[in-house]
DNA sequence: ACAAATGCAAGAGCACTGTTCTCATTTCGG
DNA sequence: CCGAAATGAGAACAGTGCTCTTGCATTTGT
């Protein structure tokens, strides 16, 4: 067998995707407290030590799916903004990308959770490993706002935020610590709401989230407005 | 002994709210998700199934937990608002109550996090228990609010939050929908900016927390104020 | 004052968990 | 074909929540 290296790498490669499906579907049916391998080795017929050969730990495990689910996320968001026509106003790029992030969490609340909600144990994302994926809705929603007039940056800003905007990735958008300010901010409450919305922090059934939600955008409009 | 149904009813309370104290040292240091009743008990030098009988089972823990930091978090406020002119300004006294919030946070990040951030295994906080607590310091930031110019609702914000204004904790505020929105709105964005910067969503050391909040106030505030 | 009822704590046990070993088997490369 | 590497299984350790039974001590009723 010529390619077989090929073979084995691939059926451990198949594996370790089958892994994490079975880890997904694990999460997105009871949340990530309940996740435990020796349940998704069961799943997959096999021993519990094996799965070890596989994923090196339950906090390994769980930032694997941190990762998947930011990229879950961005997929989502990037359908979303496709479907808008090409010269959509900024604004209303604006308006996709958070209604996008809602409905995406409303359809995957576990995983929103999991990287929204408060860690896990004593667990700790490696931020090296999550950073890239975790910023790349917050990025998109900071290109929104590229365009437009751009106010002077306070002096309160530049001591706030300034060093977060000479940041590399940051600084291809051309985003000073203004707008930087302002997208942050917005951003911040979006995922507030959403926040609130999925962990029923304002209990349930006593108002009307979708309405709620336009509501908080016209907030958050004025916010990345000035 | 003529108060020995007394004495039994000392101990039993004077024991469970040792339970409660260490638990309390236990969510400080570990964090909630690594609350055991076993270690619990062995710090109290009693047998593992002792504690059953002060505590009915690990979720009454932590809705006793949650209670807790509820009421924790309502007195750093009130302390903090005594601490105030009487004739403060309304948004003086909100800045106070949002920057109270923050520095508890801060003091407290498990118990904020057993709060506000995702909730824990298949666990769900029975809402007529939390309520009472959790609600308090929003209503206290409503109070701010009830002063002042009142705009007349839009019937888009009738319409999201009509039915939660109705509600008879709020009625005695005499809190309209339109204040409501505003005033729940900035409370999402304090909870947000607080929640970033603990879960530390936009890395360590990328920028001034302290900077940013007044710049957050500033956003609120102008929330709050129309 | 004595017996009965009750409260309380301990111990053992069940079914889980993450993780680490060792050991046997399978599979692959030369 | 044979040695080496990859892989899986099994057992074990130290934990966990929780339940049930058993024994002791104290309180209560007579």
């Amino acid at each position: 067998m010529p390619d077989a290296p090929g073979i084995r790498a691939r059926n451990r490669a198949a594996l370790e995707a089958e892994i994490m499906a079975v880890a997904g579907r694990h999460l997105a049916s009871y949340g990530a407290a309940a996740l435990s391998l020796r349940a998704i080795a069961r799943e997959l017929g096999m021993a519990s030590s094996a799965i070890y050969r596989y994923v090196e730990s339950r906090d390994e495990l769980l930032t694997r799916l941190i990762i998947a689910a930011f990229d879950s996320l961005g997929d989502a968001v990037d359908a979303d903004l496709e479907a808008l026509p090409a010269e959509a106003a900024p604004l209303d790029r604006f308006r996709a990308i958070a209604s996008a992030t809602r409905h995406w969490a409303i359809r995957h609340p576990h995983e929103f959770a999991l990287i929204y909600g408060s860690p896990v144990p004593g667990y700790h994302a490696p931020p090296e490993r999550t950073q890239a994926a975790g910023t790349r809705v917050p990025l998109l929603l900071l290109g929104t706002l590229s365009d437009g007039d751009v106010p002077e940056p306070t002096e309160a800003e530049i001591r706030a935020l300034g060093r977060m905007a000479q940041d590399e990735q940051l600084a291809t958008f051309a985003v000073g610590p203004g707008q930087l300010r302002r997208g942050v901010t917005a951003w911040i409450l979006v995922i507030g709401a959403i926040t609130a919305e999925l962990f029923e922090q304002f209990g349930r059934d006593t108002y009307e989230p979708d309405a709620f939600f336009d509501l908080i955008l016209d907030d958050a409009q004025r916010i990345v407005t000035g």
